[in-house]
DNA sequence: AGCACGCCGACT
DNA sequence: GTCGGCGTGCTC
């Protein structure tokens, strides 16, 4: 029913990419409201959440319905009553939907807080006064209520600064970045994204710091430490986290004190990219080169790339800092013609207390008998270790005991019966368990296939080698003469809530002597007592088939022996082992130098010569169906309409597609995940503007192609591997 | 994506 | 007779 007096407004709600009604929606409001407020609307049946996204002119032209019916434009439900989203993160969101590939009311709902969707306009008003509430402190003597005092006098921090620090806080002042802040582990990085947060922070009442890292569970050191820094500033209130392991009423109290620029400093994970700060005025995103930064699943953004552009936006510095950064940053912060040096580059080479960085020894593999899984001399350096009361940690990037069970007899194989994958054999509670889909099942008495009762383990986990580094330490006592404790860290071991807090404070009270585990805990962690560390069989990433894995090995390494002798006390002893058939392996070579950028000038210059990132750009198309012929068939059929729309056109689309390389369909490296079968078309290009172009159009097709089977499918740009 | 409508099989 | 299976189609 049309009302006397109307106001139009074009509205997103959270619709997939996949419908058809990926655009925003109409609806007419009988009071004017500014785009970026947020409303309830109805959507047939169904009240959602919308975020009004622009105010229209006019009464919009009348749609049509299929029978021919005019469709009626529905006024709005209620106003939530908040203070619009912003311009800027609306034309940031709608960047990312672009750029991504996914529709605008998709990015921007998934980007406010999941909660906001569920509660009405009278739940929110609730809500909103409750907050209010807490922003004051009672006063403990008088019983008085008094908002808390945000204007705290500056407390001046006892830290003293070293030279670099003060260098690169200084060309942080002088330059408008985006910086790569290059720092080696220890440098005292963290020091200057808190100094730089602090100089933004006083100079304006107002301002908000972005900090992102990459798991938060991971790295709560640096939030108590931002907390302990800033809170007696700026109060309780002003530092907020946002990331997936917070509830949701936890996660919309952080959203909304952003929101109304309460919280002056937001510390989370890569969602929190999205967060609305109106006054936004820097942006740090710690551990840049971390892939954990490339959201895996709905729209597949980059937070880091994602900062550098919305820092342009808000007009805010950003800093991406790393020991080891992505070499796309690297590559974009070289001076030169080429990148125009886009990023300015800012390095911290040398250690707090200049403590050294410890010493590489690689141990050759191929001299050793066929099956030693932790050679002589290493396991004779952690002895030494434990004889002197010092701690050491072992990696082994597989969990369980063994990750294959075998038949001599018949070769049969513990292969998960739902995906292209083994299951893995965990000894603990006598499993064979799918890390993929989660199947599982006892193990068997006898080989499945042929009865024969001799089945055993292939290769090993780190449960098999928790198991083994106790049997060889056994006669190795501790300096009390106690036995040794050996303890591990890894997916298993930490499932339960709060044991991964509980097992790291154990290492830090002292009460391990040796830690075996995963990459978990190569990431944030500082453990004084450590002074060895060793990669027990870290050669697989050295010939995968994909193109990062030797970048994310080196980064990995770097960190790891980056938790050895942070105390400076030790660093001179401290020591990185690395068990491995290729000890002249460039990798290794550059990794005992501790040399990062000799590494990635190599690396780069494969890249360059293969045209993959940064020198090239590319996208991959996705699709899962029941059968690998439906899902190939989905993207190849696609595949042939852009071509011959492309052939049939002279001008410029033929043009585009010059630049822009489609291959056929393949099957995904993981194939088949819970029986369903994944299959993926690669797009490559030496142009990122022609790229976006051709992916623009290839959306449309895709969506015009018959996909009946098709359980799902999604493009992926900027992909991480290939 | 939800959610309703709709048309066929085994149950209190 | 009804509960409920999931196929088709619509939502400003």
């Amino acid at each position: 029913m049309p009302l006397k007096q109307t106001h139009w407004l074009s509205i997103l709600v959270q619709t997939p990419v996949h419908s058809k009604l990926s655009q925003a929606l109409t609806y007419q409001s009988p009071v004017a409201l500014a785009p970026g407020a947020l409303v309830r609307v109805t959507l047939g049946t169904r009240e959602l959440l919308g975020v009004v996204w622009q105010v229209l002119k006019e009464a919009p032209p009348e749609m049509l319905s299929r029978d021919g019916k005019a469709v009626e434009i529905k006024p709005i439900s209620a106003d939530l009553g908040l203070t619009p989203l912003s311009d800027t993160w609306r034309q940031f969101i709608s960047f990312a939907a672009i750029y991504y590939q996914r529709s605008l009311g998709e990015v921007a709902l998934s980007a406010l807080p999941p909660q906001l969707r569920t509660l009405d306009a009278t739940q929110m008003q609730r809500r909103l006064k409750k907050q209010v509430k807490s922003n004051t402190t009672i006063d403990p003597n008088t019983g008085e209520i008094k908002p808390v005092n945000n204007e705290n006098e500056y407390l001046a921090t006892s830290v003293k600064l070293t030279s670099q620090q003060l260098t690169v806080l200084a060309d942080m002042d002088s330059h408008d970045g985006p910086f790569l802040l290059y720092g080696a582990t220890g440098s005292g990085k963290t020091e200057v994204y808190l100094q730089a947060a602090n100089k933004v922070l006083q100079s304006d009442k107002k301002a908000q710091v972005l900090m992102m890292v990459p798991e938060i569970n991971l790295t709560p050191q640096l939030e108590e430490r931002v907390r302990e820094r800033f809170c007696p500033l700026f109060g309780d209130d002003a530092v907020v986290s946002m990331h997936s392991g917070m509830t949701n009423p936890q996660r919309l109290k952080s959203w909304l004190a952003a929101h109304d620029g309460r919280a002056r400093i937001v510390l989370g994970t890569r969602m929190a990219i999205f967060a609305s700060m109106p006054h936004l005025n820097l942006i740090v995103v710690d551990e840049e080169h971390d892939p954990s930064y490339k959201s895996q699943d709905g729209a597949r953004y980059s937070a880091r790339d994602l900062a550098v552009y919305r820092g342009k936006l808000d007009n805010a510095k950003v800093i991406l800092g790393s020991a080891t950064p992505s070499f796309e940053s690297w590559h974009h912060s070289q001076s030169g013609a080429e990148t125009q040096g886009r990023y300015k580059r800012l390095s911290m080479l040398d250690r707090v207390g200049s403590s050294a960085l410890p010493e590489v020894v690689l141990v050759n593999m191929a001299h050793q008998p066929k099956k030693t899984v932790v050679s002589p001399p290493l396991l004779a350096a952690i002895a030494e270790r434990i004889r002197r009361g010092e701690q050491s940690i072992i990696f082994l990037n597989r969990r369980g005991y063994a990750p294959v069970l075998h038949c001599a007899d018949c070769g049969w194989k513990s292969e998960c019966p739902h995906c292209s994958a083994y299951r893995v054999f965990h000894k603990i509670d006598r499993t064979l368990r799918c890390h993929h889909c989660g199947f599982t099942e006892r193990v068997p008495r006898a080989c499945p296939a042929c009865g024969n009762t001799d089945i055993n383990p292939i290769g090993r986990g780190t449960e098999q080698l928790e198991e083994h580094l106790a049997d060889l330490l056994r006669d190795v006592k501790r300096p009390n003469g106690e036995a040794v404790r050996i303890a591990r860290i890894d997916a298993d071991s930490t499932k339960l809530k709060g044991a991964l807090q509980q097992q790291l404070a154990q290492v830090h009270a002292g009460e391990v002597d040796v830690l075996v585990g995963t990459q978990m805990i190569a990431k944030g962690h500082d453990f004084r007592n450590i002074t060895l560390v060793a990669a027990v069989n870290p050669d697989t990433a050295l010939f995968s088939s994909d193109f990062r894995a030797p970048e994310r090995l080196f980064a990995l390494l770097m960190q790891a022996a980056g938790r050895a002798g942070r105390d400076a006390a030790q660093g001179g002893q401290s020591e990185m082992w690395i068990q491995t058939q290729h000890p002249q392996h460039p990798l290794y070579i550059a990794l005992k130098k501790h040399d990062y950028a000799g590494f990635a000038k190599t690396q780069l210059k494969d890249r360059e010569a293969a045209m993959m990132s940064p020198f090239g750009y590319s996208a991959l198309v996705r699709a899962e169906a029941r059968t690998q012929e439906v899902a190939q068939a989905f993207l190849n059929t696609a595949r042939e309409t852009i071509l011959a729309q492309a052939k049939s056109d002279n001008g410029s689309q033929n043009d585009m597609l010059q630049l822009v390389s489609v291959y056929g369909a393949v099957p995904m490296s993981m194939q088949r995940i819970a029986n369903v079968e994944r299959a993926q078309m690669l797009i490559e290009s030496s142009s990122r503007k022609a790229l976006q172009q051709f992916l623009q159009q290839w959306q449309t097709v895709l969506h015009k192609t018959p996909a009946k089977g098709i359980i799902r499918w999604a493009v992926d740009v900027d992909p991480l591997v290939i």
